[in-house]
DNA sequence: CTGTTAGCGCATTCAA
DNA sequence: TTGAATGCGCTAACAG
């Protein structure tokens, strides 16, 4: 492995000094078309690609890079669609830049990264008091955070964040059902816990919930239904909702006209579930689910459910770290979801 | 924004030098426990979080970034899920060490941040001729690159890479078909080319294809069957596989018995397409796929596929980084698929 | 328009 | 076991 070249070197076969060589790469001072032309042919010729980022980031004190932490490691995190979308947005939005993304996955296991990574700001997605307890090192850190995801912990009332309406939306959906003349539902949760202990939603359960965005759509459910039991799912995955949804509708003698699902994915496990009960939806069961992640290719339904703008939550979140990059004060963005009726709810028997 | 604190301010309020105090957070040199505390309480005092990572790699030379360099946007990337488990692989073999992954997706769009990102190494998940050029920017950088993903485009020989037996592997379901008793299949086949043009699979484009996995596993159905027809899809969708499943499969008289999909996406839908036609799988039509992604949400079947390990993928080719990045001469790895024989695949009628 | 001068924050020599 | 000195590669002031 040879010395690097440096721009010193390339300012030196270019005959000129290195801060001229310096602003002949960044573009940014006056330099004159030759002496760019001269500087950049040297470059070229003794292979130099460009700045060194180490000695750029140093001294600049920026490095272009903005992390973004999941709690779970990449293969669950990226199970659920909408986590896609909200990665896909924000790397639309700060890409142009010529920013990256710090991928920083299933952080619990490693902390120690946050407090060691080069990065200029960060972006903490669905978040849970896990990942909150290592957000103190980013805050300590003086970088910018930004929280995107459903609703906010409480420990991070102060951060700016990218919310969603989770309870009103919700209590939405199941006004909907209420109309159409339900009564007896059920609600499949998302993870209450750290741990994504299943098992049944029962009020100590839903009491010790430390995920926000799950005790926001349960109220919402609440808000309507002032009774109903559920399943806790250990996570947004279709064979949770198709698990949850033979615990709930296993028993016909207790078997609830409706079931909300708190995302797509479990609406459509916990559909594959009644139709392996030979149960018709909406017929037999009505079901709506939350996020307006395509499902289509899962089930044959037109799902009931509620749209999450979840690229634009994305964006956004790009935007609001952009922004405080720049030195701006910024706002927190509410979203609010769009309610879809599909053809997976209808009147009870 | 005050001014940061540094390693020197700790020193100071430690009453020890700013070496000292380097060494005492490094751990790597001899201190005596009483100072490292004492730097360490001066430390959480002032709140400081530890080395600043930019001083440090400017210094060290490393940054503990590996690159991923994606060709795709990450909407895109990451519909399939076998990228996922790369990612996920990667990411469990690199970051126990402390690194974290640097997310280049959609590099084509903004090639700059290849020579501007700080990174320690890149690895380039299934690349074409499209991120080969861009890779050799990387390669002038001086960093070690591996290349991940189904076949090595020839540009990227001499580049270590971790590699599939994509022709073998599609030949030995061919095989398996052929045994059968099929003699009349249809190809659905992943992009030729960058462009990702649909279309039907004729000798021209399979002549210009310049995606190296797409191009192994047809020879490897030539192989086996000498002469058949198919179609492009844009890329591994469940949807493109229903697209082309109805183009094979519309016109009765020219339609095939079997059907060779190069990804399980693509074979599930596929299988929905003929379901939606009233063709029976396997009994009208047999179909397997490739990869061994679990489709069971998609499809009520077993598919007959062949199982790459992704994940194993994954790992060495973060092991692969992580050997160059300690200085190890490195080998690329190729990897087997196992064919797996499910339920989507019987006789002819 | 170009050159000179200073560090950015740290890890690593080498002496003490 | 600790401290003093040095420079990693670069950019931003300022002076010319």
């Amino acid at each position: 492995m040879a010395a690097r070249t440096t721009l010193a070197d390339v300012a030196t076969r270019a005959g000129v000094s290195v801060s001229t060589a310096s602003l002949a790469f960044s573009g940014a001072g006056p330099v004159s078309a030759a002496t760019r032309d001269r500087v950049l042919s040297a470059a070229a010729l003794l292979g130099y690609v460009g700045p060194d980022p180490r000695g750029r980031s140093l001294r600049s004190g920026r490095s272009g890079i903005v992390g973004v932490v999941l709690e779970d490691r990449v293969l669950e995190a990226f199970r659920d669609p909408i986590m896609i979308a909200f990665l896909d947005g924000i790397a639309a939005e700060v890409s142009p830049g010529g920013r990256a993304l710090l991928l920083l996955a299933d952080v619990g296991e490693s902390p120690h990264v946050l407090s060691t990574a080069p990065m200029d700001a960060v972006i903490l997605v669905s978040c849970s008091p896990a990942t909150t307890a290592s957000a103190e090192t980013v805050i300590r850190r003086g970088m910018p955070i930004v929280v995107l995801g459903g609703s906010v912990p409480a420990e991070l009332d102060d951060v700016p964040s990218v919310t969603l309406d989770d309870r009103a939306a919700t209590a939405t959906s199941a006004r909907h059902l209420f109309a159409l003349g339900h009564r007896d539902i059920a609600v499949v949760a998302l993870p209450t816990d750290i741990a994504r202990r299943p098992g049944p939603l029962t009020d100590e359960r839903i009491a010790a919930c430390t995920t926000a965005v799950t005790t926001e759509r349960i109220l919402g459910a609440r808000d309507v239904f002032p009774d109903f039991t559920g399943e806790i799912a250990t996570g947004s995955y279709v064979e949770e909702g198709v698990r949850t949804g033979h615990l709930l509708l296993a028993d016909p003698s207790r078997r609830p006209t409706a079931i909300i699902a708190q995302s797509d994915l479990l609406a459509a496990g916990v559909i594959k579930a009644a139709t392996e009960l030979g149960l018709d939806v909406p017929g037999d069961l009505s079901v709506v689910g939350f996020d307006g992640v395509r499902v289509d290719h899962v089930i044959d339904h037109d799902l009931t459910t509620l749209v999450q703008p979840a690229a634009e939550e994305g964006r956004t979140a790009g935007r609001l770290v952009l922004e405080q990059l720049a030195g701006g004060d910024v706002e927190s963005v509410a979203f609010t979801c769009e309610f879809h009726p599909g053809g997976t709810t209808a009147p009870p028997r």
